[in-house]
Order: C-alpha cells, then structure tokens, then sequence
DNA sequence: AAAGCACCCAACCGCCTTTAT
DNA sequence: CATAAAGGCGGTTGGGTGCTT
C-alpha cells in the first residue's frame, strides 16, 4: 500500500510552466507567502497544479537570487569536491552555492561535470578501473553505466575521482609506490578481497590504484572545520559523539593550520612541513577514506548509510570505521558545511583538468 | 535537406523524514 | 504513541534543441 497521492493527478495539470502561471505564483507568495502549505497554495492562487509543482517551480526557479548555467571554475571545484566526499547528497551541496539549487546542481554534474572529470581522459589508466565497476564501454565504445559489480555508481565515482586525483596531483606518490604502502587496514583488505571475488579483476594493479594513502596516527580523529573556536570544537565533538576532554581530536581551520590549542599533545598528527602544507582537499579525501574515526566501531544503522561498503556486503565484525555523522541533513543544517574547508582545492583541479585534457 | 543522435534541463515520481493531530 | 499529511530529497524521464552524418 503506497500512501495516498497528494492532489488529484487527474485535474492537475502538468508539464512545463507557462508565464502566467509564473506570474500568477510569484505575486501570490511575494504578497502573502507560502503560508506554510504548498498542498493547500494552488487553490489559493488559482492555479490547477500539484502543491508539489508549485514549491519546486518556486525553490528552482522563481525565488529571488537565483541563478542558471555558467558555472564558475570555484564552483566546479566546490561540487567536485563534496562530491567525492558526501556524494550525490545535492541539497547539501547546494547549501554551499548562494544561488544555486540542488536540481541545478544535479543536473549540472550529471550532464557536464561528471564526463569532464571523469569520462573524456585519453588514454585513460582509468580503463582498467572500469573493469571493477562504474562506467564500461561495449563494443561500440558507448558508455555503459550499468555494469557496477561491486559499487554503486556514486561510490565508484567517488573513489574513482579520489584516485584520479591523488595520483595526478603526486605521480611519485604513495599511489604509485608501493613500497609506500602501509599494512591494509582489515576493511580495505575485506573490500578488495571482495572486488577480487567478482573475478573481473585478477590482476592487482587495478586495485593497488585503490590502496588507501597511509595511515593517521592510531587513534587520532580529524576534523575540517573553519576557525575552531573552543566552543566550536566542542560544538563540533558533540556532533560526532566525542567526549569534550577527548583531546585526541584535532580541527583543522580555513588556513589549513591545526588550532594550536586543540593540537593533540600526545598521540597528535604528523606536523612535518609537508602535512601542514597539504591541501585542505588532500586531507579532506583522506579523512573520506579511512581515518575518519579510526577508532570507530558502528552500530548497524550507521553501517547500513555508507552505501560502498553497505553494498559490498561487508561485515562490521572486527572492522575499524569512520563516522557519517558530519554529513547528515542536521549536521548540515548546524552549518558543519558553512566553511570553505573543503573548497580549496583549485590548484590541484586545474592540474587535474590538465592532466585530463578537459 | 532531412533523419538520427546526443545533449541538456525542467519537471515529475516515489520514497523517506518531519510535523501535526 | 500512532497515524496521516506535508515537506524534502534524489533519481529519472521526456521534450526541446543543436550537431552530425
């Protein structure tokens, strides 16, 4: 039993929206508002469309300060980057582009942004990648999204992009050394046995492009938050469920420094030159893939929300986790995302658009 | 010139969450 | 507390348009 419709499809018209209607709308809500009922809003306007219809015409389109098309390169960058690390959670992402909405957003990835990042790379050492899953090409050298063995295309998208840009962004780097690589922490070992059971892939180079960067310290929490005040940290603790006294966490801010005050003492990050100087995106695509909460045991539900591994089949026995928490509607709506801590990353896309002949 | 194809994007659909009763 | 209604969201569709053959 599917709930009931919420108008009466068969007297509500459809389809595109003519200037009247627009019109007749935008008066209605710039005098009175939406009265906090878009079901009961098209009576009142005199409009024979789904209250539905109406806020989506209205949110997208008609509200003041919108925008269309012509999106700037930093808003290309913005995009990329919560992309990879929330995935296709659009209202979220639109929350961080005044002016753009998430059906804009939406559509914008999935018609340009994706196959500039992802689908036009010559001689692409990505080929391979798409044999364990995401985009394939069949005979004709069409795309072929349908075959994902192990991820969801989201997912697949996202590691994909994680990889593509690590490995342009450090040729020398851990990616391409594997005397660099650290002992597999036991998810990621599961994860690739896993993607090496479906037999697309025998052969590990496929998967040593999927090897994690190396490992934070044992213990350590990061988190990427602009200007951490002290009330902020522990506004910020509390969402991730930390303990205030926890010092073991560390946030990073908009300068990309550590807050000296909250630096962990003992068990602290690495503070060489270099990771001080990584990119607040470098960090941020680290943090996505395994040292969100290196300690972090989930409960089933939590499990359950972090779809790449939820789709793998992977047991929460004995694995070490990272938290979703930060990227939850609520945490969005405290304003977690409110920062300019992720959305740096233009050096490293440029190089990427370079090295991708976009 | 026209048919076929690819791309774009506005709008719809249905599911999940939140709110009201 | 249970249920229904409304809000909100992401996925998908289909028509319009421009390009290619």
């Amino acid at each position: 039993m599917g709930r009931a419709p919420c108008c009466d499809k068969a007297n509500v018209k459809k389809g595109p929206w003519s200037p009247e209607e627009d019109a007749k709308l935008k008066a209605y809500i710039d005098q009175h508002g939406t009265g906090g009922n878009w079901i009961a809003l098209p009576q009142k306007v005199g409009l024979k469309r789904c209250g539905k219809s109406c806020r989506l015409r209205w949110l997208n389109y008609l509200r003041p300060n919108i925008k269309h098309g012509g999106f700037s390169e930093e808003e290309d960058n913005i995009i990329c980057s919560l992309y990879i690390s929330i995935g296709s959670r659009w209202s979220i992402i639109a929350a961080q582009l005044p002016g753009r909405t998430d059906n804009d957003i939406k559509n914008y990835w999935n018609t340009r942004l994706k196959k500039k990042l992802l689908g036009r790379r010559k001689q692409s050492n990505m080929n391979n990648m798409s044999s364990m899953g995401g985009e394939t090409k069949d005979a004709n050298g069409q795309e072929d999204d349908s075959y994902s063995p192990g991820l969801s295309s989201s997912a697949f998208e996202r590691l994909q992009l994680h990889m593509q840009l690590q490995s342009l962004q450090n040729p020398l780097s851990f990616y391409n050394n594997p005397a660099l690589w650290p002992k597999l922490h036991p998810l990621q070992e599961k994860m690739i046995q896993n993607l090496q059971s479906l037999n697309e892939f025998p052969n590990t180079p496929l998967m040593e492009h999927a090897l994690p960067s190396p490992q934070p310290v044992q213990g350590q929490k990061v988190g990427f938050y602009e200007s951490p005040t002290a009330a902020k940290v522990n506004e910020l603790k509390s969402l991730h469920g930390i303990s205030s006294s926890d010092n073991s966490v560390a946030f990073i801010n908009e300068n990309n420094s550590m807050d000296s005050t909250h630096v962990p003492k003992a068990k602290g990050i690495e503070q060489s030159n270099a990771g001080i100087q990584a990119s607040v995106f470098q960090a941020e695509i680290d943090n996505f893939l395994n040292t969100k909460t290196v300690d972090f045991v989930p409960q089933e539900d939590q499990m359950a929300e972090f779809d790449c591994f939820k789709e793998m089949n992977v047991s929460k026995d004995g694995v070490l986790w990272w938290s979703t928490n930060d990227f939850d509607a609520r945490s969005a709506s405290l304003n977690a995302w409110e920062s300019t801590s992720v959305l740096r990353p233009q050096q490293i896309f440029q190089e990427y658009e370079l090295g991708y002949n976009l």
